[in-house]
DNA sequence: GACAGATTACGACAGGAGTCGTAGAATCCC
DNA sequence: GGGATTCTACGACTCCTGTCGTAATCTGTC
C-alpha cells in the first residue's frame, strides 16, 4: 500500500529534491543551496525539512551530531505520484496536454529525445490507423 | 508576457476547466457538474467562481440575469502554463520525469501517441525549418 | 403586492504551507 | 570553566484555498 503520499508545497519539494540529490545531508547544507536560489531564513529550511520528517518523507541519520537528513522514498516513487496527482488534479486525468506540452519544449535532453522516440517506437507497435 | 497566472487549486481547476467545456454557464450548471464528481455545497462552487473572477481568469457575460461565466483564457494557454509551472517548482525545471511518466502511461489516446511520435521524429531531425 | 424559490453576496473558519524570531541545548575553543 | 558558535525546537503569523451558513436580492406567479 503506498501511503497516499501527503500533498507536498513547492518549497517542500525543492528542498526534497535537494536531499535526493545530496544525502545524507544536514540542515546546513540544504540551507545553503536553498538560498543560492531562494532568500529564506535556516530556520525556514529547518522547520520544512521537519515537515517532511513529519510527513514520513525524510528520516534522521541516527545518532549524528548535527542531524543528517535522508530521504525515505526515492524520487522515482515520489515524482511519478506527484506527476499522477498532478495529471489527475490539474489535467483532468488526461496526459494529452503533457504530450503537447513536451512538443513545444526546448529543453529536452538527448536522454529525453531518446525516451520519447522509444516510447513512440513502443507504443506504436500495435498500431494502426 | 502573460500575466504571471495566479496560482490555483484544486477545486479551482476543476471547476475551470468544467466552464471551458460549457461556457458560458450558470453557476448552477457548474455546481450540478462538480456535484457529479465531489460534495461540496453551491456556495462554495460559487466562491470558487468568484474567485476565478476575481483572478481574471473568469468573466461575466453582460446583463444575463442569472449570471453566467465564460473563460478569459483559453486552456491552450492556461494549461501550457501550469504545467510549466509544475514542472519548474516540482520537477526542477526538467521535463524528464516527464517523459518517464508518460513511457508508463496507459491513458495514452491514439492522438497522444501520434503526437508523441512526431515529436520524437521531428527533434530527431535536427535541421529544420 | 406578496410570497416562494432561486440567485448572489458576505463574512467566517479551518487546515496547509511558507516564513521567522527567539530561546534553550549542544559544541567548540581558548 | 566560560564565552562564542552552532544547532534545534517552539511557537506565532500570514496567505491561500476549501467549505459553508446566512442574509440580501431578484424573479416569477397568484
Amino acid at each position: 500500500m503506498a501511503k497516499p503520499l501527503a500533498s507536498l508545497g513547492e518549497v517542500e519539494v525543492q528542498i526534497l529534491r535537494l536531499v535526493w540529490q545530496n544525502q545524507p545531508c544536514t540542515e546546513r547544507q540544504i540551507s545553503d543551496l536553498v538560498q543560492q536560489e531562494r532568500d529564506v531564513a535556516r530556520t525556514t529550511v529547518l522547520k520544512t525539512l521537519q515537515r517532511l520528517e513529519a510527513k514520513g518523507l525524510l528520516a534522521r541519520v541516527p545518532d549524528e551530531t548535527p542531524i543528517r537528513f535522508r530521504a525515505v522514498l526515492d524520487e522515482n516513487r515520489v515524482l511519478p505520484s506527484l506527476i499522477d496527482r498532478f495529471v489527475h488534479g490539474v489535467l483532468g486525468g488526461s496526459p494529452g496536454p503533457l504530450v503537447a506540452y513536451l512538443a513545444n519544449s526546448e529543453k529536452l535532453s538527448e536522454k529525453d529525445i531518446k525516451a520519447l522516440q522509444a516510447i513512440a517506437q513502443k507504443i506504436g507497435q500495435p498500431a494502426q490507423e
